[in-house]
DNA sequence: TTTCTACCCATTTTT
DNA sequence: TGGGTAGAAA
């Protein structure tokens, strides 16, 4: 490794000068964190210490002491904590603080990229895609290949990308990845490396790049053009990272090159709570920051200010059963407080019920609904709740689970803009041109040949001029399609994207069109054969496509809002969150995962199953069990005041006809003295005068065959 | 060549 | 449940 030479940075000014307190505001572990001096630092912070209130001092405290906030770079995992905390910086101190750059590693990649891409020979215009779309590029490089007809047992697209998605985030070789993981597809390798570069080929002709491309080649740029890295890492003066725990190789390294100018690093971390393996997360880059930072500063905060004793001690006693034992003892100040509730229901009709009006007593007892939330392993597990709730009129968002940008009607309206934005986007095309009626796979290939060697089918041409050329080739394209008719159904579309691109920008980059009427011209192209291609279902789909339509009005231009698509996409019930009456903080339901970070009075978690949390697919191996067991660890540990951890007796697993009975394996055999059983039982009242089932004020007798 | 229908299969978490 | 496939009908 090159010598470095670290700049400290300039004293500070004399701290008299500072508004905040924070001696005052902060106790002496989060003090010391928040106010640490430059260098590199490594915040281990226990589930519920104050760590996202430490880390928002230090943004504040560094900005305070003359660090200029462009100069701050925020890394985080999600899009909300980001905000969360440049927020909160910003009430704590002043509006200097909403300067920061803070975002998620994708987004910081996709940012830079778009400035010094071509450093490394990239175009600065490329789209971005998500899992379903590169699933489908991995598809289209196996049938260019002459993959598709294949003997058995080869890998399906998601699988394929997977294990490309491994190998990369990983550092590792595909060779590796299929040892360790798929060994039944060992015999592969050699296709599957052709395979993983011919991935790569066609996402460069087709000016298209994955999550993992930006996190790679934003590395690679930052190693490779020294320029670049004096550009970005210089602007780097402090690096502050939330939940280092769930870095993986590929953001370790560029954590290492974005402070490699001024040193100055903060990571905050708690290697209990690290449930991200399955992206190529390794608890190892926490552990082993000492040596990669030599001298690093090593700070503990161990002071649990959230929840209560009874909370902590059931908590505790989870993560004690994990194999690899931390090393570390939350305290808290918070005595008494109830055992947490082990509910168990009939079935998930009756848990929904029990959440529902439990939720509803706590609110009329004066917690709002956005102080309690509703955590689950999947996001299958609250379709009963959600019905229940909805029927009962209490207002929720829902975090995690299927997004809105998934969707295939969505997808369909999207790829209509993403030609537009970059007509070398084969894969896009092809879903635009398979929507046409009378083109199928065969005639699709053939315009899709067609448009290509029209557009030269290179994606660094980029600009109007090449869309002008694809749609122009559509345009001439008649004796490539089978009959006249289906050359009328051609001439739509290309009527229909033409406004897209014709007329010239106004300004440079511009679009000609404010994207919420591209939007609007994609949609009265796509009515019609929404209407067809969905015939079974479509008008419960139609919502979805006017949240398209007004998450394109909250963007500036057709570029922003294919990145937010890409990159931020919104949640399902978010959306309709937003069209309700704001009158009241809706209740939070959320997958574990996205609820990481967050607090709440009280929590609920529904289906505690034995395969469902653990998840039976990930219960393969002793790491993988370890992972779900903190995963409870993570949903139990950000609640206050109350838990209940809930299962329905029975739950059906569709399509293989297994019943789960058992509670989960990490609930079952928990002492009484930390865990309380509970049982539900219908109210003798007939539905019509209490419609929800009754509470016992006590625990009753259980069920038979379960329970305490 | 496209589209429809019947059948089989696996089924998570996120950027 | 829905996504992918294989075979048949149009």
């Amino acid at each position: 490794m090159a010598r470095r030479f670290v700049l400290q940075p300039r004293a500070p000014a004399p701290p008299a000068a500072l508004q905040i307190d924070y001696a005052e505001a902060l106790d002496p572990q989060q003090h010391a964190a928040a106010t640490a001096p430059g260098g590199a630092t490594l915040i281990v912070a226990g589930a519920g210490t104050g760590k996202t209130r430490t880390l928002t001092y230090r943004v504040a405290y560094l900005v305070e002491t003359g660090v200029k906030p462009e100069q701050i770079a925020l890394l985080t995992f999600t899009r909300r904590a980001a905000r969360e905390m440049i927020e909160r910086a910003g009430a704590l101190l002043d509006g200097r603080c909403e300067r920061v750059r803070g975002g998620t590693f994708h987004a910081f990649c996709l940012e830079t990229l778009r400035v010094h891409a071509e450093a490394i020979g990239y175009p600065r215009r490329f789209g971005v895609l998500d899992a379903a779309d590169a699933a489908d590029v991995v598809d289209l490089a196996r049938t260019r290949m002459g993959l598709h007809t294949l003997p058995t047992r080869f890998p399906k697209k998601r699988t394929l990308l997977a294990m490309f998605s491994a190998a990369t985030n990983r550092g590792i070789a595909l060779d590796d990845v299929l040892t360790e993981d798929y060994p039944q597809y060992a015999g592969h390798l050699d296709l599957l490396l052709d395979l993983q570069r011919a991935y790569a080929e066609t996402k460069r002709q087709t000016g298209v790049v994955d999550y993992d491309d930006l996190l790679a080649l934003t590395l690679r740029l930052l190693t490779e053009s020294d320029d670049a890295r004096r550009a970005v890492a210089g602007r780097c003066r402090h690096v502050l990272v939330d939940e280092y725990q769930d870095v993986n190789a590929l953001q370790a390294d560029l954590v290492e090159q974005l402070q490699s100018a001024h040193g100055n690093l903060t990571a905050v971390g708690d290697d209990a709570q690290s449930i991200y393996g399955f992206r190529g997360a390794d608890v190892g880059h926490i552990l082993d920051f000492g040596k990669r930072y030599n001298g690093a500063r090593v700070l503990k905060l161990e002071h649990n200010y959230r929840s209560t004793q009874p909370i902590l001690d059931f908590a505790n006693h989870v993560l004690a059963g994990a194999r690899e034992k931390y090393d570390k003892r939350l305290f808290t100040d918070r005595e008494g407080g109830d055992r947490p509730a082990l509910v168990q229901a009939p079935d998930d009709d009756w848990e929904s019920r029990f959440v529902a009006q439990v939720v509803l007593d706590k609110r009329e007892g004066g917690v709002a609904l956005d102080r309690q939330a509703v955590l689950f392993r999947s996001g299958w597990c609250s379709y009963a709740l959600e019905a229940e709730l909805t029927w009962r009129g209490v207002p929720f968002v829902k975090y995690g689970g299927l997004k809105l940008a998934e969707a295939a009607h969505v997808k369909d309206v999207v790829a209509h803009l993403r030609v537009a934005e970059n007509p070398a986007d084969a894969v896009a095309w092809n879903r635009v041109l398979r929507l046409v009626e009378g083109v199928g796979p065969q005639t699709a290939a053939r315009l899709l040949d067609w448009i290509s060697t029209a557009t030269g089918g290179a994606a660094d041409a980029g600009g109007p001029q090449t869309g002008g050329a694809a749609v122009h080739a559509l345009r001439s394209a008649d004796d490539i399609v089978p009959s006249p008719a289906v050359a009328r159904n051609v001439a739509r579309l290309v009527e229909a994207l033409t406004p897209l691109r014709d007329g010239s920008p106004p300004r440079p980059g511009g679009d000609a069109l404010a994207p919420e009427a591209q939007v609007e011209r994609v949609l009265a192209y796509y009515r019609p054969v929404f209407e067809r291609v969905y015939a079974d279902d479509w008008p419960q789909r139609e919502a979805d496509l006017d949240a398209v339509a007004a998450l394109a009005a909250q963007h500036r231009s057709r570029t922003a809002l294919l990145e937010s698509l890409a990159l931020d996409p919104l949640d399902w019930s978010q959306e309709a969150a937003e069209g309700a009456l704001k009158d009241e903080a809706p209740l939070v339901l959320s997958t574990i995962h996205s609820a990481k970070g967050l607090e709440f009075d009280t929590v609920f978690l529904l289906h505690a199953l034995d395969g469902v949390l653990p998840s039976q697919y990930a219960v393969r191996d002793q790491d993988g069990e370890d992972e779900e067991r903190r995963l409870l660890y993570v949903a139990l540990t950000r609640a206050e005041t109350e838990l209940y951890c809930s299962y329905p007796l029975a739950q059906y697993r569709r399509g293989t006809g297994q019943f789960l009975t058992e509670p989960s394996r990490f609930l079952s055999g928990v002492p009484e003295a930390l865990l309380e059983p509970w049982s539900l039982v219908e109210d003798a009242a007939p539905p019509e005068a209490a419609d929800a089932p009754a509470l016992p004020e006590s625990p009753p007798p259980a069920l038979p065959g379960r329970g305490g």
